[in-house]
DNA sequence: AAGCCGGGGGA
DNA sequence: TCCCCAGGCTT
């Protein structure tokens, strides 16, 4: 894809538009690396005016690398909690602890050694390297790849490799060096504040005269994409087991598996063959080898995740047989409404525990 | 190379 | 409802 862009106009005028109209963003103050870093790994496949409270609080709880790594990974779990993609914060926490063990708590200045933390892949790595390092590294994002393609009326679907090796070359190419943090982020403020997805603010876009999807009349054509399948509906069974001092029973899910880590009430996927009742029974049997009574129907949560929705159907129960045992989850405890509060719960099963605590009010 | 992984907000 | 978002990891 050799282009006649006009490499050092289009630089200039980027450039002078970022100057005036870049955000205030928390980020942008004091860029050590460690701010860099986390504010990087919060904003993949996350909103900048989600991720900003999440930010300031993370750093007031884990104000350096070292209290990050030295921190319990409950805690950073918590302080990530709503916001999605869990691993990230497991990945988070371990490449502090790396970073503590083998580069003496600094984060590393080398591409690779950065690349190689967990976590990290290449838009990362680009990304804290050109910003917190001067590096010379071209990023791609989801807001680089809409600009990028409608630069130059790009035809090829952009969710295939051979679009993103066009895109990742001309955005190499494009990149001024000595300014490679500056030019990555004034493409990604150009495509989150004026090329956005619909209704592109062209009229005031520093690169209108060098953009061909503009010249063409209709820039949201592009991206070209293939649309994703609609996502599967699933029902899941949650117990809300009450023992006799009042306190309830929650779980912690598998390290490996969606949500690892977070606590939840334990339950299921409900079967093809079952009720509602009988899956909640069959599932406590299963992760943890106890018997239950399972009673009334407490609420049901709708709730979408990136792949599929859910109803999740919460009912009131009692144990009649055996101790809680961890056989299809991490741990288990007996705690107070109150106490819910010291674990890393999902979305979902924190829309019960309000419930509960309406509940108890009345 | 493709599938998997959360949650929110805009249109 | 559908789409998108400062992507990375696994297979």
């Amino acid at each position: 894809m050799t282009l006649p862009l006009p490499k050092r106009r289009l630089q200039n005028s980027l450039l002078r538009w970022f100057a005036i109209n870049l955000r205030d963003l928390p980020w942008r103050k004091n860029r050590t690396p460690y701010r860099v870093w986390l504010a990087e790994v919060m904003l993949q496949q996350t909103r900048v005016d989600q991720a900003i409270g999440y930010y300031t609080r993370f750093l007031e709880h884990f104000p350096t690398i070292r209290a990050l790594a030295a921190a319990p990974l409950r805690d950073v779990l918590k302080q990530w909690e709503g916001l999605g993609y869990y691993t990230r914060a497991r990945h988070l926490h371990a490449a502090a602890k790396r970073i503590v063990a083998k580069h003496g708590g600094r984060f590393p200045r080398e591409l690779s050694d950065i690349r190689a933390l967990p976590g990290i892949g290449p838009y990362s790595a680009a990304a804290i390297g050109s910003l917190a390092f001067g590096h010379n590294a071209a990023t791609l994002d989801g807001n680089i790849i809409r600009v990028l393609s409608r630069l130059t009326a790009l035809e090829d679907d952009v969710t295939k490799l051979r679009a993103r090796k066009k895109l990742q070359a001309l955005a190499n190419e494009l990149l001024p060096k000595g300014r490679a943090g500056e030019f990555n982020e004034a493409l990604m403020e150009l495509g989150a504040t004026v090329c956005t997805p619909r209704k592109p603010l062209c009229a005031v876009c520093p690169l209108k005269k060098f953009c061909r999807a503009f010249a063409e009349g209709d820039p949201e054509q592009y991206p070209r994409k293939t649309r994703k399948k609609k996502a599967p509906h699933k029902h899941v069974g949650a117990a809300v087991v009450v023992n006799k001092s009042g306190r309830i029973l929650i779980a912690q899910r598998q390290e490996t598996s969606m949500l690892g880590g977070l606590w939840e009430f334990p339950g299921g996927k409900q079967e093809s063959d079952e009720t509602i009742e009988q899956c909640i029974a069959r599932e406590l049997k299963e992760e943890m080898g106890i018997d239950i009574a399972v009673g009334n129907h407490l609420i049901t949560v709708r709730h979408a995740f990136s792949h599929f929705t859910m109803d999740l159907h919460a009912h009131a129960c009692r144990l009649l047989r055996g101790r809680p045992r961890a056989i299809h989850c991490a741990d288990w405890r007996w705690v107070t409404l109150d106490e819910m509060d010291q674990y890393p719960f999902g979305r979902a099963d924190q829309q019960i525990i309000a419930h509960l605590r309406i509940q108890r009010q009345k």
